[in-house]
DNA sequence: TGTACATCAGTGAACGCGCGTTCACTGATGTAC
DNA sequence: TGTACATCAGTGAACGCGCGTTCACTGATGTAC
């Protein structure tokens, strides 16, 4: 089955990487070591060499989950330097991701996830916290420079932004596609942002 | 173990509760056949006296839910007149819902069930849509009594408030309940309502 | 340069657990006479 | 009012499937001499 030997380390990322894009498009609950090994040309026990467990699969996804959502903001921050633009860039960095579907919000909201160990959720806190922080960080920058208003509480812009991606996932979802994310994002944007200025 | 024998309606009520109690609490993937089972003082076997299958009881969770939503629209709608205040109610029963543990974000948003049958991923669709719609409904009224902004885009204000709860919810639930769901929909509240009026 | 050996990725069969589901049986409840 | 019978909710044992995981074995790769 296995095209060829391949170092473990090589292994360990394409197991990641191809677990990462089981749960983005079909969900966590369909991700299984067979799955998984199929997708790397394994057989499931093949699997075992490289990790100890389907746990520490999901570990590894996190991980990835992670790096891709700081590099998202890192990018907004590279591209564009007004506050205003940086949000407005991000949003449609997620907007893309969730066409694309890459599971970025997929895996957070997972109820599987959330009822795992402790230390888990712990770990999805932490990544979810970590990128609310940086995107709050990117506000409160705005916020100083005086292009957003400062009496506004920075946590809950943040959080009014996860709520323009979230529940746009979650549509786009139930209806295989059917809706419109980006024009979404785009209306919700212009009302976001005329709350931000003005 | 079960205390008296009781007829079949009684029971489908009491399992089909009982699953949406648990999926409240732990999660739709906790939610198995032996703890619908033992929640109801039945046996696990006992439980097919009264449904077909496991989907037969989620698919009467999903009528409780649905239920519930309207019920919920309804009693906001009872409550005040004016629609800002209504939209003001609906958010504040979510967070209430939120506290107390009541799943019905949590059913929605689930992976599992999205990744059910077609039929079911409809039916899901079918309640947000029917739920939308009449928070649209409110919207569109009190664009027309000139309580809110004729030129917003009813859809995208209904998925704000959607964009309030989905997330509140999600963090409320990592945290352990350690999120004041309550500050957070005032403190967005009060910003959307500027929105919507202004 | 060639040979012997160690390492380790990959394989397939098998195991075991969780869990939904079936089935023959029990016994309480309600009805017919 | 009492007795016989039918109905049907509840039970416990057992089954079967999916799936994560283990293990003995294979064979390719790379290294030592």
């Amino acid at each position: 089955m296995a095209e060829e030997k391949l170092d473990t380390q090589i292994r360990r990322e394409q197991i990641a990487e191809a677990a990462l894009a089981l749960v983005a498009s079909q969900g966590l609950q369909r991700l299984n070591v067979a799955a998984v090994a199929r997708r790397v040309g394994l057989v499931p026990s093949g699997i075992y060499r490289h990790f100890k467990s389907k746990n520490e699969i999901l570990d590894a996804v996190l991980d990835l989950l992670e790096e891709r959502l700081m590099a998202m903001v890192q990018a907004a921050c590279q591209k564009v330097e007004d506050p205003l633009e940086r949000l407005r860039t991000l949003l449609m960095s997620h907007v893309r991701f969730i066409r694309e579907g890459r599971a970025i919000p997929r895996m957070i909201f997972s109820d599987d996830l959330q009822h795992g160990s402790p230390e888990r959720r712990q770990r999805i806190l932490g990544i979810l916290m970590g990128y609310l922080g940086r995107v709050r960080q990117i506000v409160e920058t705005g916020q100083r420079e005086g292009r957003i208003r400062a009496n506004l509480d920075p946590e809950t812009v943040v959080m009014l932004m996860f709520g323009v991606v979230v529940p746009a996932g979650i549509r786009w979802h139930l209806t295989d596609g059917g809706f419109d994310v980006t024009k979404h994002a785009e209306r919700s944007w212009q009302i976001l942002r005329e709350v931000l200025t003005q």
